[in-house]
DNA sequence: CGGAAATGGGAAAGCGCTATCCCACTTCCG
DNA sequence: CGGAAGTGGGATAGCGCTTTCCCATTTCCG
């Protein structure tokens, strides 16, 4: 029987990744063993002593080491990183939110990375699966959900299989199936909303807002009714179509054509692109926004600023909202379950004069 | 002497991890080796029999498996991962740029980390690093870079160790040490600009615009002279600032006070944000834009056609932009040292009527 | 002063996956 | 019909890092 030596080759510094040091080089060149300049390179619980940790700082530095993040990740069983589902990232209000997140997430030396579902469920899921491939830290999902639709349940178990396996999953929106949330405070910014326009003399809301369904849209329409109702106030209609500007162009023509806007004061809209839509299409009709009726959007986005009559609006703190979702997501240990209504604030401008008469 | 068994503890499933599924429980359930297994799921070139195949891919069903990114990328040596280098995401024109590049990222099935800058150098040498870490197969860099200073140097150097160890990175504003980059035109387009405000009858121009020193602010100040010069006009003065809406209407107060605005018919910022703050000081002193001077911007950012009177600018199709570069970065094979530049597209609206007399 | 309790270091077993080697078996052909 | 190619599968060596275990020294104290 031929004993035949089974000499294996030994691929050292052969692949793409050479050029990078390794602990192990690091290790070698402090003359310490693997164990030990891992341990002062993550500040463990174990005690190193003054004179290897020098060694191994120094030896790091001069080979310019880093982490590989991917191994660590792998010995670890998690990834540092902090994932973020959005429905757009062009569109400034996703867009605030993300700077708050990258903020927090910088903070705790964590990397974002960002997955965009162009508002497609199938593409949604589709992202947090791979996204879930990499082990991250936390998902944070932004967007507003549909109530009940057959993908949003496939997404809360996705959701769910991810929790259960470690990871800590928040919403930026509703809380959903028990998961922690952090959102801003819909209903009471459109009650306040409500208010501030019913003591400006206004008493009859034109509602211009996206489909029903949208959590975001019932609460804002229902904080609405109720601010203006403790003043004698009402919504008077409510007109839907997509939450941004064309829809806010298209509802509003419908309320002009159909003549049912002659019954409103003021015309709110659901956001702040719905409002400049309608107000471009006032516009178009000879009404003058502001002048001949008062128009409020939501959000303040930078553009509410911009128009012409500046536009009353509610403002949400987006970016501290991403930042405390992340804040909450990365820190502690328990699994966040709390939701978080982070309140607004109601931007009087002059789209809302005080009402004549 | 003792023999005594080295009985080492075998931890199975038992870290944070437990609950996914592994190829190589996948390749139990199927029956087959690991290597198999992997083959399947990998596209391999290695053929794999038909049954074996069917097998895999069902076990992988049935097992709910998914790739655990961090263990592919550390035996391929390179993550699914584009990396983005921004220096804000809550600024449309990055995060349209961000849109494109997640397409087309989505389409590579590569997933999108994404870190901002927030304009401070300190901090981008801190996030370019800490993304090294991750190993990705690219990192794009956008934001203007200032020309020369002793920190984009340290940034070209940490890139260039990027491509060195088999990375690819592409700029997305200018080319820069022999590296590729997809950019906006932008001396064509301030060009072509400068001709389309010449023939409405402009001649002398206010620039307000940033700092000399970004080139981008450079380049659209050369393509406006240019333009302008052709058909006899020119640059009659140039005011800097932070690039910014502020900084437009800080710059815009300075030459209504100084007086010298009066020799301009028409005002050109150096992008959309200092338009509408130029905007806003014209209004303040009492001068309309559009009637009593001509306004024009650069990107066309969504506010730009919503202000009064919408506002004549520069579209680039910036979204794009980001999925050209993505799509350089992934596809082939070659590193990308080409130096694309993408043509924008004037856009002529109320706020620069034609010159009357 | 002898054994118990710290203290600090090293060896090495994985983490989950890819890819190289090796091998048994067929199929081809001169 | 014998050996050269070709096929498809399995074993297994890492990838770079964390984290047990285990062990040699010291330090403590009754």
């Amino acid at each position: 029987m031929p004993v035949q030596g089974s000499g294996r080759r030994k691929r050292k510094r052969t692949r793409a990744t050479s050029g990078n040091a390794t602990l192990t080089d690091v290790a070698a060149r402090a003359g310490v063993s693997l164990a030990t300049a891992s341990r002062v390179l993550n500040e463990s619980d174990r005690k190193v002593g003054q004179e290897h940790r020098e060694r191994v700082l120094r030896a790091a530095r001069e080979l310019d080491y880093r982490t590989d993040l991917s191994a660590q990740a792998m010995a670890r069983g998690m990834a540092p990183v902090l994932a973020l589902l959005v429905s757009s990232i062009d569109d400034p209000y996703f867009s605030a939110i993300a700077e708050g997140v990258a903020q927090s997430a910088h903070a705790h030396g964590v990397i974002v990375t960002i997955a965009v579902t162009a508002r497609d469920s199938e593409w949604e899921l589709a992202s947090l699966r791979l996204i879930r491939g990499q082990r991250p830290r936390a998902i944070l999902v932004s967007g507003s959900r549909v109530s009940h639709s057959p993908h949003a349940d496939a997404l809360l178990a996705e959701l769910r299989g991810f929790t259960d396996s470690g990871g800590r999953a928040i919403f930026l929106s509703q809380p959903v199936g028990g998961l922690g949330a952090v959102h801003p405070a819909n209903t009471s910014g459109a009650r306040e909303l409500g208010v501030a326009i019913a003591n400006l003399g206004y008493r009859r809301a034109a509602v211009i807002t996206g489909s029903e369904s949208l959590l975001t849209v019932a609460e804002r329409t229902e904080g609405l009714r109720q601010g203006l109702a403790s003043l004698g106030g009402e919504i008077a209609m409510v007109e839907s179509d997509t939450f941004d500007r064309l829809g806010g162009y298209r509802s509003m023509r419908r309320l002009i054509e159909s003549g049912r806007i002659a019954d409103a004061d003021v015309l709110c809209a659901g956001n702040d692109f719905m409002a400049v839509g309608a107000m471009t299409a006032l516009r178009d009709s000879g009404i003058e926004p502001g002048r001949d009726i008062a128009v409020t959007g939501f959000n303040d986005i930078a553009t509410a600023a911009d128009v012409t009559p500046q536009l009353t609006t509610v403002r949400f703190p987006l970016a501290e909202i991403g930042r405390r979702a992340a804040d909450l997501a990365l820190d502690g240990t328990a699994l966040p379950t709390e939701d978080i209504s982070v309140p607004g604030e109601v931007i009087l401008r002059a789209s809302c004069p005080p009402r004549r008469g």
